[in-house]
DNA sequence: CTGTTAGCGCATTCAC
DNA sequence: GTGAATGCGCTAACAG
């Protein structure tokens, strides 16, 4: 019986070539004749032969995971639905590379841990959000070329045209007194849904009210209260995610508001329950994956199309039907 | 300037020692005079040497990271909130031991994925979710040692008590027709909360009521259908996943049921935005992130006590309140 | 196109 | 307690 698994060396001998040749046919780079190719291919085959990573890796000088570190205020940010779900993805993603993902959370001052992270020779590539506009031009040397920003500059949705379509279908519907619950505003992603409202709401002569909220549905709670005792005719709150989304709905029900009879209300994100909620979310869905999948293969160094991923509107109940004053 | 980090030479060579002895001393393993620990410490301080997690894997002949296999009948299983939120505590935890995770579905057979992963030299540990009885009996030797599982058998949930304080929660508030939709009968997890069940039920001498989940919110949603027409003087639904739970809620408002008025629901889980619903959804909750650390250090070959984690009940809106018989 | 020679950076036998 | 050798398994230079 097979005690030990076969190595490389093991292929190359049953092969009858050298290692270093068992190597570029196995790895794919360098020149191999076609005669040593099949060999070593069915040499491999037959000892079913795994290559191992560990030692690849350290003979290539490279490492053996990806960190995303994930900057925000709260150390909770950890347990955001989206972070769990990028994390998950990524995960996944990596699953095939035989590499593992590790998950961190850093504060709005990072500085000096992307310089522990640069040291770091296990390092195979850094995934960050919750950036800002200077954080990613200031990254430490050993970090060029194998960190991928999820946000803007990176892997990034086209918020502004996902928040941009569900303003512009609560427009559509009669909405005229629309206010937003925007992202805070040392995130560079804030920017550009806020930039859509703004577009929108002059363009169309509406009252701008916008207040900040922080993705937890505390704050959107609490945004609610704060719209409707600053601007007590608003008919549709818009939010740049799901959880914020969530907590406004919760005032609405409980100050008695009607959604969407009275007010309107739309997220961002589209969480797996958004569409199980009752009344269900009218949100932006994004391919959360193929974003996670990209910022992976970015961070790895893998040439990688800055595209915007497409934000779609899920137009469910919390926005349909006309406004109170259409009623 | 420094261009190139130190390694264990450079260390060992400015404490005058040899670089065995610096690696004892750094590993903590083996002996050591205290002269010439000091010695080594203060080297590697002075240069800042970070070990190598790679080269340090490959001569311990030890893997890079944790593989989180989670065994469902579908692949969507991995945007399943608890499986993101559990994938993203373990690679919190791993963070630590310079360690990855890497997430993975496997179908309801996957005894061939499992000689697969214990074929592969770069694995760390397994965590395995979604397990029966069976499976975990038959591992392949290689995984022995190195794999834990989440759910019965492992880093388990003390269900059958969280669910067992939400069924006398109802009970005790007026419920005498209380249905459960329980866990898929083909895994080891949904046992407990079941056994819990029945013997309230046979205990109390009320009718026992139960349909099978899936922990998806659609199949939530059909069970409280199946329920409401088979049963329809059901004044309580239990149900072992807060995503069910959702489904079950949908469902009843959709039909014109009052919750907790006419019927009262309870979930399972206690997912972040649980509370944020409206009517907010009482569950029991647990620790999900110790949960995962516990089955992280399990797989790593940490001495891991089997506990049972505990459930505790969130009494919230949705089963707040007496039944509409004792209304 | 191929084999030989050196490492990758560290942990671990063994003798001393 | 310590140091010198040896190996982890593979990749990357180099000469052929």
């Amino acid at each position: 019986m097979r005690d030990v698994r076969a190595g490389l060396a093991d292929v190359a001998r049953r092969a009858g070539v050298s290692p270093a040749t068992a190597s570029r046919v196995l790895t794919g780079a360098g020149p191999a004749s076609a005669a040593s190719r099949s060999a070593v291919l069915a040499a491999a085959a037959e000892l079913s032969y795994r290559a191992h990573p560990v030692a690849r890796r350290l003979a290539r000088g490279a490492g053996t995971r990806v960190v995303f570190a994930v900057r925000d205020a709260r150390a909770g940010i950890l347990r955001d639905p989206f972070v769990t779900r990028a994390a998950a993805a990524m995960a996944s993603v990596l699953d095939a590379y035989d590499i593992g993902l590790s998950l961190r959370h850093v504060g709005l001052e990072c500085g000096a841990d992307l310089v522990e992270l640069a040291a770091d020779r296990g390092l195979a590539g850094l995934v960050l959000a919750g950036h800002d506009d200077a954080l990613l031009g200031h990254l430490p040397a050993g970090l060029r070329g194998r960190t991928a920003a999820i946000g803007a500059g990176g892997a990034d949705v086209d918020s502004a045209a996902g928040v941009g379509a569900l303003l512009t279908h609560l427009y559509k519907t009669g909405r005229r007194r629309i206010a937003l619950v925007a992202g805070p505003s040392w995130l560079a992603a804030s920017a550009p849904p806020l930039a859509a409202y703004t577009a929108l709401t002059r363009a169309a002569g509406l009252p701008p009210r916008v207040v900040r909220g922080d993705f937890t549905s505390d704050r959107g709670r609490a945004a609610a209260r704060t719209v409707l005792r600053r601007w007590p005719d608003t008919d549709a709150i818009a939010t740049v995610s799901d959880a914020t989304a969530l907590g406004v709905l919760q005032f609405l029900a409980e100050a008695g508001v009607r959604v969407p009879g009275d007010v309107a209300v739309t997220g961002f994100d589209d969480i797996p329950l958004a569409g199980a909620l009752h009344p269900a979310l009218s949100t932006a869905t994004h391919p959360v994956e193929e974003i996670a999948a990209a910022a992976v293969r970015a961070a790895l160094g893998e040439p990688a199309p800055v595209t915007l991923f497409p934000s779609r509107p899920v137009l469910r109940t919390t926005s349909c039907g006309g406004s109170a004053s259409t009623a």
